[in-house]
DNA sequence: CAGCGTCAGTAACACGAGTTACTGAACGAG
DNA sequence: CTCGTTCAGTAACTCGTGTTACTGACGCTG
């Protein structure tokens, strides 16, 4: 039923209306301190712009400002069940500080990757941000150096990009702080695959809070696991299995818990009755639906979303932030694996 | 350490290269058919972008082509679980068709949707997609009505937006199917509060399916409930304590499924093997940490965002589309639930 | 050889705003 | 009365690309 699609309003019709030039409009608009306009001509003005329904023109303002307002954010949308908080956090932070995000699915293809950013450049994002599934080192594509950038969950090895990570030595600390509370003095560790961050900081968090509680956590203790449930399982089984078997298992991650929990039910024992459990990523579909439900630690994606947008927003503010690395909390989720201990 | 931001490469510096002018290098760079440039003058173009790195200036296109090759989407991001389903559906797609979705949040106040509207509409959005966090008549924004526009997950009464919604009677059907095939023919159902187009539509297709084979579904055996735990826990003690008990119930949605589960334990009555529970929604959460598991009807949610999306695409291509109302279909998630009827 | 058509490409304007450098009027001081 | 200063506002250029209307050269035909 739409005949003529009518031209929107711009800022010269604007003009006309207030009989003021465009110039003077855009001044009123912009509230340009140093101009005086007498508040007459700017009520005329604003008067006039509410009228005719007048809507600023983001490209045309992008291209005479040299400013898009726009953010990029690099991720694996559908294959990462992390990636929603990720972009919850960033999108809302964007939203308040009143600019927009631009998503771009890189499902980890280098190449795909390179093509993803290439495509945010060409909307002049004013910074991007690459978030990661998991915390890693990563190659940052070259064309990524080519506007401020901050780094999601992942680091590059230079040190260069400010990044924003988990603290995954809080994560291990507040395992050992919640099992230490618990008395237990028997516990073990089911690692990932070894050298990667994540593994690093949990053990390094977790052996630091039980030494300092005298508790020893000796290598019979510790299990290599790959970060699969079957690793899980067969982890847990050795230490099960073995002469001296602990009161409480602290998994790499909630995948490993998940194997541990068959290994333990398998043996007749109950959790947490009989020995305690704790997990790491607190992946709801999993801590949830396990039963008992798993104690886990919680990485903060959500929150690292929102960080990695304010560090932007201070960057191309051009306000000098110190901090270039930011490690964020991981808060222990409580659930019902962890009990008493026995001995 | 940048000193100089070195000015980015436009299509007149790649010009000067190319040793042509700047409109053929528009030309060449958007292959624009019933325009004929030899081949080794489209090469020396090519080569002389490649070279310079030129990269188009997204801004500057949309304001020349009045094209902004953008999307938005208004939804609650961070308060509604199934918005992020929604979101990964529609921004996906919208990648997939090579165009950028512009998310706004709109926490349900009627003016802050509105105002997110409005911001959209500033980018110069191409097409506008509604989501809604449940199924219902909304009213829509004035200002919604100055670009295509989709409705996902909910209708406006006069119907002249089109529009994607569940089908909230495919789904009722399923649950009967389930049920029939388990030999279920005494059958209940706990409903949402009435009138609401899931209530409607679930019941609708529940009744229908079980009419067809033979079932009957008296008024004893539909109680009132109004979605929450709470409402599911006295619907279920309702029937339970009846002189008629059924062998199986189906919940208008998952917390009162929750709900019903507590009543029926406490009555020492098992799932699935005394009694059978269906659900509706697929939260994750709820249903997964069920115990058992409960087996229910899932909301494509994912699906719905994409289906908008691509309805968008249609619109603004113009290609005259005639199904402006889609129902997708909700499937069945087996969980553990359902058992064979005793009875 | 005049006339016509195609080829290959260009000049010039449009898009809608931001921004700088300027102008005409009014006012006050000397 | 003149000069300088503020006030209020404008002309004109810029941003980078899309698009239309045009041009000059060449080849072919009758």
């Amino acid at each position: 039923m739409e005949s003529t699609r009518e031209r929107p309003v711009t800022m010269a019709d604007v003009a006309r209306a207030a009989g003021v030039s465009r110039t003077t409009v855009s001044f009123v608009l912009n509230d340009r301190s140093g101009v005086n306009i007498p508040g007459t001509t700017r009520e005329r003005i604003l008067h006039a712009a509410e009228g005719l329904g007048y809507r600023r023109n983001a490209a045309a303002q992008a291209l005479a400002s040299q400013r898009s307002g726009l953010f990029g954010l690099v991720t694996e949308i559908v294959t990462s069940p992390f990636a929603a908080d990720v972009i919850k956090g960033a999108q809302w932070r964007s939203w308040e500080d009143n600019r927009f995000l631009l998503i771009a699915p890189s499902e980890n293809e280098q190449m795909m990757e390179a093509a993803a950013i290439e495509k945010l450049l060409e909307q002049r994002i004013e910074g991007l941000i690459i978030a990661a599934s998991w915390h890693q080192a990563i190659e940052v594509p070259e064309n990524a150096h080519q506007v401020p950038c901050v780094l999601v969950h992942c680091f590059d090895e230079s040190g260069r990009l400010p990044s924003v990570v988990p603290d995954e030595e809080s994560g291990g600390r507040a395992a050992a702080q919640e099992l230490l509370a618990y008395g237990h003095r028997e516990v073990a560790h089911i690692t990932l695959p070894p050298g990667i961050p994540a593994q690093v900081g949990r053990l390094r968090g977790f052996g630091a809070e039980l030494s300092a509680a005298d508790v020893a956590l000796p290598d019979q203790r510790i299990v290599a696991g790959d970060g699969t449930a079957e690793s899980g399982y067969h982890g847990a089984a050795e230490l099960l299995d073995g002469p001296n078997p602990p009161t409480a298992i602290f998994c790499g991650n909630d995948r490993m818990a998940m194997g541990a929990y068959d290994a333990i039910k398998e043996r007749g024992l109950r959790i947490p009755h009989e020995i305690s459990v704790v997990g790491f990523d607190d992946q709801q579909a999993l801590a949830d639906s396990l039963r008992p439900g798993l104690t886990t630690v919680a990485l903060p994606f959500e929150e690292m979303g929102a960080a990695g947008v304010r560090k932007l927003t201070a960057m191309t503010t051009g306000s000098r932030d110190t901090s270039s690395h930011l490690a964020l909390d991981c808060p222990l989720h409580r659930r019902s694996s962890v009990g008493f201990a026995l001995r």
